[in-house]
DNA sequence: AGTTTTCAGATCGTACATTATTTGTCAATG
DNA sequence: CATTGACAAATAATGTACGATCTGAAAACT
């Protein structure tokens, strides 16, 4: 029936109902689409959806309308929802927003940084060196809290929970593959020279580093994309 | 019972039902938030919602998740939903963003822009000079067409919707107050220097034209909110 | 072959049940 | 006598079930 490979399949747990594991509707049907479980344009079909999440009907709508609101389901009245297509182009639309908002952020973190936020991402940044990508996860744990800390004290809400909204789907989809070697060392001189300028009071040349970094992080992602898409079509 | 000063009531109407006025429950939430109707961090009951609305419960939840993914409303479990407040700071937080990314759009606007697309932009300024705002409603139609027009063939329509969503909110917010006198002669200067970056290919000054008209337009609206919460706290 | 009809499937709206939170009352205690 | 704590009732959110309405496409008909 449903076209959707069979995915958070109710029937793969022991007996029936329990354990919905913790994850709302709205998560696993966000990642869902983030991971690219479900195919670009797909059908969401609310009825298959809540077989699917061993819910009713109901839950799942309001996730959906949820995720229309967030832009990663489009629907149509009274003909439901398709998945908005999370491919290259959209990787390069959001990085290229990133590219104008971050360097900003930055900048005015580096014109209230204290000395004690100064030593935290350079312990940070050694964890990071120190694990040397042996662990993808724990290192994304890592690099987002080495970036989160610059952010979260910033007085535009609104530009950090945008950074974080796109930071979440670039990582779901960088997850998908490897970090290539060049990638890795890139992304540690990066690091380092923009604690370098901070310390050394230099704004524009840490948003400029910064440009750099979401610019590079966005490319390599783009590429990993584009290769993994003409080797399995 | 409800603390919400009855907007929308559906007694308003001459007998029972009918004439939802065209108007979705979405849209009508959406545009009371927007414009003020609903006091800031105000709870929002889905029954009385609904009760107003004249229908049941359930199209007032999708509306409202559809509003929490937007950033509209905020909801914890269990706990229903409060309105975010538009306040001065949501404008100013927008605004920025705005100021960053405007300028990146015109930028590529000008690459692309064709002699036809130049002639059209000037009729439209002819337009909005004779008007000279003698009609607020009008004004701001021309004004979207003007900008929408340099930004409608950018291949980033992530950014774009950003920018449709920001302008809607604004131009909702800004309907409340008069635009000053100083600020209608800036609006012209600013669009008639536009242009002329446009016609001799300067990206660069466009760009930063651009930036002085979206950061004067989010201060002049900032100063009217601040006047009126002023004026009648 | 092209148009109309019919019908299954899916969305949308309403009503109801369940569960969690808030509120209000009253007794026990310092 | 005031304050606090526990318990009960009300209030509101969350979940389930079902009927109404719309869509899309196959089947019947001219």
């Amino acid at each position: 029936m449903s076209t959707i490979t069979s995915i958070h399949d109710a029937s793969s747990e022991g007996d029936d109902s329990m354990e919905d594991g913790g994850a709302s509707i709205y998560e696993r049907l966000r990642d869902d689409i983030i991971h690219g479980r479900v195919k670009a344009n797909e059908r969401l079909k609310v009825a298959d959806l809540a077989n699917r999440m061993g819910t009713s009907t109901n839950p799942v709508r309001e996730a959906l309308q949820q995720l229309r609101g967030e832009g990663f389901v489009i629907m149509t009245p009274n003909r439901g929802a398709r998945v908005r297509p999370i491919d290259e182009d959209f990787v390069r639309d959001i990085c290229e927003i990133e590219v104008l908002i971050e360097p900003a952020l930055t900048r005015w973190f580096v014109g209230i940084v204290t000395n004690e936020e100064i030593e935290e991402l350079e312990q940070i940044q050694a964890e990071i060196e120190g694990l040397n990508f042996a662990d993808e996860m724990t290192h994304s744990n890592l690099d987002l809290r080495f970036h989160k800390l610059m952010y979260d004290r910033h007085y535009n809400r609104h530009a950090v929970d945008l950074w974080m909204r796109h930071r979440h789907i670039l990582w779901a989809i960088s997850r998908r593959f490897p970090t290539s070697l060049s990638r890795q060392s890139n992304v540690l001189d990066e690091h380092r020279e923009l604690l370098d300028c901070i310390k050394a009071q230099d704004a524009d040349g840490a948003a400029r580093v910064i440009g750099r970094h979401v610019e590079g992080s966005g490319r390599h992602i783009i590429e990993r994309m584009r290769l993994a898409r003409h080797t399995a079509p």
